[in-house]
RNA sequence: GCGGGCGUGGUGGAAUUGGUAGACACGCCAGGUUUAGGUCCUGGUGGCGGCGACGCCAUGGGGGUUCAAGUCCCUCCGCCCGCACCA
């Protein structure tokens, strides 16, 4: 008996593709393109079974597609500028650059060994000058076209290691590597101008019909379109005004105080003077930048001393607090505080006893019997205790006071987002610099394009504290380009975030001197198929949705949507193990014992099961993927990480898993390839007469490839695999009869083509078993007899005031009276009915009947 | 804290539009072949009751809409993702 050997046979045929070109594709105006795009990996050193998952649901469709006839674009590159290798530079004394490029070269070498469909020529690394030297392009151009500025911005700046954190960084407000308390500091920085594109990203995600409902919705939440009105309310012995927003214009009535962010200017010139307010406001910035970890602290207060008027209410003036949970990148950096329709504002009020005052009634109570406790009531309903307001309906009074405060002068309606432009200077090192030179006399002189690219210096120290760019002895002095008097280059680089914002346009035409040609992209883009990670449900996708915007203003493209359709897969986990010390321990580290103990290898003890978590390397309950393939072969991989889950849940890697895999594998190479009876040849004719058993597996085998090719569709590989299970254990369970050898032959090629996309390898191989002298990879899809996957009759579940009684198998449309009929004479529900009276009967056609007694 | 999602047997999951809950697998149990074992083959397998035909219960908890709810609505609980300098 043969054996399969996956090794041999999984080098072979990568080997074929690649001397054939088979991947390699270029634009082809006669034929439908279809562009499948996995978001490419940060190079960190090795695969991991997310990136497996990732390219493995990517290769599918991509295969799929190709088979059905389409010039399938299929690229993969590595976003290969980021921290990870500035730590390790720290860690270990390595370049960034040099450590980059290993970690590509091995990460290339365990892709390859995957069997993944792409054109490898189309390959780049973002963190090389032919990639970024596009970007630096595209940078100043958007300066021209006035979608860049420069801004002051807080970072988070670690006072002992003179560096800026990332938010990561930062554990509970100290630095991870000083462990003291970070500072906010303000330093000029660069600014995409997303919000001028605000309400075009917002409404164009209607369109995106092939997105998850889940990603559009985040995306509407994150862009926060909100309309209310912005009031300047007059500061009590001051000339200037203090202007908040506010989404609720109609409670104004209801206003106790005001609050302002711990950096607004209001708020240090007041700080600069009182010592306790100084120490509030420095308490404030030890909470860091992020925004979670802002929101999440208590919420807190102090009070300014400054007062402002109330615009309506004669004589009324309103405290003006800092308050740690006022964003200054929110609206105005202020706010005015109504206790009663407002959550937070209530428990501040209760918190520093604030008057509270209800100014909407729910409708048809009693404005004497509205009381606030510790909820606040932000429902709609007419407004009580608000004078001119008095009656009105919450829409009517949102219109009234704006009028109002415009009219006085005092404000005016306004529209307001929530997202903010995207700040894209970073203080590090491996990124792409931000090509602009810091003249003395001449102020910002961007780079001229005949000086690009602007080469990041390789040769770098990185022994001291701060940014390496910056501490370089030659790098950043240069002449000014104007004046050509000594300046000095912006040793800040991009978010990294800059380079996956185009590099699916790059992948169009990866070797051109231009940052694409504007033919290919033209006939690629946009993106059909996106896969990757839910994190990036919204950052990564709206940053490219508006990096194609920009792109199209400055004349690069045509279009604004980069990706047609989107798929967001869910995380890889696994069970995590402690031993009795409580230290986590790798899968490798344990064993399984017979009765089900799990002990720990090393010294024999039992260690602790938890529950399947996220793999992650801090628990250590991670499987690496080479090793699975170098057990089970790159096929049983991708087979098991398709099979188990629907791509979009998370799924759990397990050893019982891998190896059912492995197993289903060995099982059709048997049934292909070392059948018990002998397969006819490939061109054997059907028989004139079919067994009634070989009709119905000729008849399954059809049914699966409608319904597999719909799944496939739809992402829905698990079930796939469940269909194509099914009729592999049709076939088995064929007997010898008239037609059977040739039915069994259709059917076991039939599951060879619809496993091609999965289990490329395997299925070639069977391909070629099988007696064809082409490869699989270039056969078309395989088509279902409509004929054949028709049925003629249905089995109708007959229901009795809602539970099941019993089945009847009847001819598909039959009448309703003839169901009807039938139904009632089914046996059990005749005994089900018996003495009662029959009040309807419902049927649904080809479905169920649903007699009610 | 805010925004988004998920929750179905011992386990992963299946169930077009509200219409036979548990497809397909893993595991487990019983038997068989071969064997040193794994492999492989056959049968069984949501829970409770019954010799049985069958009946009752069951989709995180509670409530509701409907002839009919895993699916729709309300509410509570648990877990996960994102929150703008991780990628």
């Amino acid at each position: 008996m043969k054996r399969y050997n996956f090794k041999e046979t999984e080098r072979k045929w990568q080997e074929i593709w690649a001397t054939r070109g088979t991947f390699e594709v270029a634009p082809d105006p006669a034929r439908p393109k279809y562009y499948v795009l996995e978001m490419f990996p940060y190079p960190s050193g090795r695969i991991h079974m997310g990136h497996v998952r990732n390219y493995t649901l990517g290769d599918v469709t991509a295969r799929y597609w190709r088979a059905k006839g389409y010039n399938v674009l299929h690229p993969m590159g590595w976003d290969a500028f980021g921290l990870p290798a500035e730590n390790a530079a720290m860690a270990n004394r390595v370049a960034p650059a040099a450590w980059t490029r290993d970690n590509i070269a091995t990460m290339r070498r365990q892709l390859k060994t995957m069997g993944f469909s792409y054109d490898w020529r189309r390959e780049v690394a973002t963190c090389e000058p032919d990639y970024y030297r596009h970007e630096q392009k595209m940078f100043l151009g958007f300066l021209k076209e006035g979608l860049v500025y420069r801004k002051r911005s807080t970072v988070n700046w670690d006072p002992v290691e003179h560096t800026v954190l990332a938010n990561e960084q930062v554990i509970d407000g100290k630095g991870w590597r000083s462990g003291v308390p970070v500072e906010r500091r303000e330093l000029a920085q660069w600014f995409l101008r997303i919000t001028a594109f605000a309400d075009d990203l917002l409404q164009e995600l209607s369109h995106l019909e092939r997105w998850p409902d889940r990603v559009r919705l985040m995306q509407e939440n994150w862009i926060g379109r909100s309309e209310g009105a912005h009031v300047r309310f007059v500061l009590k012995g001051r000339e200037d005004r203090l202007e908040v927003y506010t989404t609720r214009p109609d409670t104004l009535f209801g206003a106790s105080f005001c609050a302002i962010a711990a950096n607004h200017p209001l708020a240090l010139e007041v700080a600069a003077k009182s010592k306790e307010l100084a120490d509030f406001v420095a308490a404030c910035n030890a909470l860091g930048t992020s925004e979670a970890s802002i929101e999440t602290a208590e919420k807190q207060g102090f009070d300014t001393g400054l007062r402002v008027v109330h615009p309506f209410i004669e004589g009324r003036e309103l405290p003006v607090y800092v308050a740690n949970f006022v964003l200054m990148e929110y609206g105005t950096g202020a706010i005015f505080g109504c206790p009663a329709h407002d959550q937070r504002d209530l428990d501040f009020a209760r918190k520093y006893g604030l008057p509270v005052v209800p100014v909407v009634a729910p409708a048809g109570v009693d404005p004497a019997s509205v009381e606030i406790g510790t909820e606040a009531y932000t429902g709609d309903g007419v407004l009580i205790n608000s004078g001119f307001l008095d009656g009105l309906a919450v829409d009517q009074a949102k219109r009234e006071a704006i009028g109002r405060l415009q009219a006085m002068g005092m404000g005016e309606g306004a529209v307001n987002y929530r997202l903010r432009d995207w700040g894209v200077s970073r203080q590090r090192y491996w990124g792409c610099p931000i090509p602009v030179i810091h003249c003395e006399k001449c102020g910002i002189v961007p780079v001229p394009e005949k000086d690009l690219p602007v080469v990041l210096p390789e040769d770098v120290d990185f022994t001291g504290s701060g940014n390496p760019l910056d501490r370089h002895p030659t790098w950043k002095h240069v002449a000014c380009p104007t004046c050509g008097a000594p300046a000095r280059r912006e040793t800040d680089t991009f978010d990294t975030f800059f380079e996956s914002s185009w590099y699916y346009m790059r992948f169009c035409s990866p070797q051109s001197d231009r940052a694409f040609e504007a033919d290919e992209v033209r006939y690629w883009m946009p993106v059909d198929q996106y896969i990757g990670g839910i994190e990036h449900a919204v950052l990564h996708l709206l940053y490219s949705r508006f990096f194609t915007r920009a792109l199209k203003q400055c004349g690069y493209v045509d279009f604004k949507e980069p990706f047609a359709g989107l798929m967001t897969q869910g995380m890889i986990c696994h069970e995590t193990y402690r031993n009795a010390e409580g230290k986590w321990l790798f899968p490798t580290d344990v064993r399984r014992e017979a009765d089900g103990r799990v002990i720990e290898i090393a010294t024999g003890a039992d260690a602790v099961v938890g529950r399947s978590e996220k793999m992650s390397k801090s628990k250590k309950n991670v499987v690496d993927p080479e090793r699975a393939v170098d057990a089970y072969g790159a096929d049983t991989a991708r087979l098991f990480v398709l099979s188990d889950s629907p791509p979009d849940r998370d799924l759990d890697w397990t050893e019982a898993g891998i190896e059912g895999a492995w197993r289903y594998l060995n099982r059709l190479w048997r049934l292909a390839a070392d059948p018990a009876t002998p397969l006819p040849p490939a061109d054997a004719p059907r028989p004139e007469s079919l067994s009634p058993e070989a009709e119905a597996l000729l008849r399954l085998a059809h049914k699966t490839i409608a319904a597999v090719s719909d799944d496939l569709d739809r992402f829905h590989f698990n079930k796939a695999i469940a269909r194509v299970r099914e009729l592999t254990n049709g076939v088995e369970a064929l007997q010898d009869g008239d037609g059977a050898a040739w039915v069994r032959r259709f059917a076991v090629e039939t599951i060879v083509r619809l496993l091609g996309p999965m289990t490329p390898h395997l299925a070639e191989e069977l391909w070629a078993e099988l007696g064809h002298a082409t490869l699989l990879a270039d056969t078309p899809w395989p088509q279902a007899d409509a004929a054949l996957v028709a049925e003629d009759t249905v089995t109708l579940a007959v229901q009795v005031n809602g539970k099941l009684r019993g089945t009847l198998d009847i001819a598909k449309d039959s009448a309703e009276t003839v169901v009807r009929e039938a139904a009632l004479q089914v046996p059990n529900v005749l005994k089900a009915i018996e003495g009662k009276s029959v009040r309807k009967v419902i049927v649904v056609p080809n479905r169920i009947v649903n007699v009610v007694v």
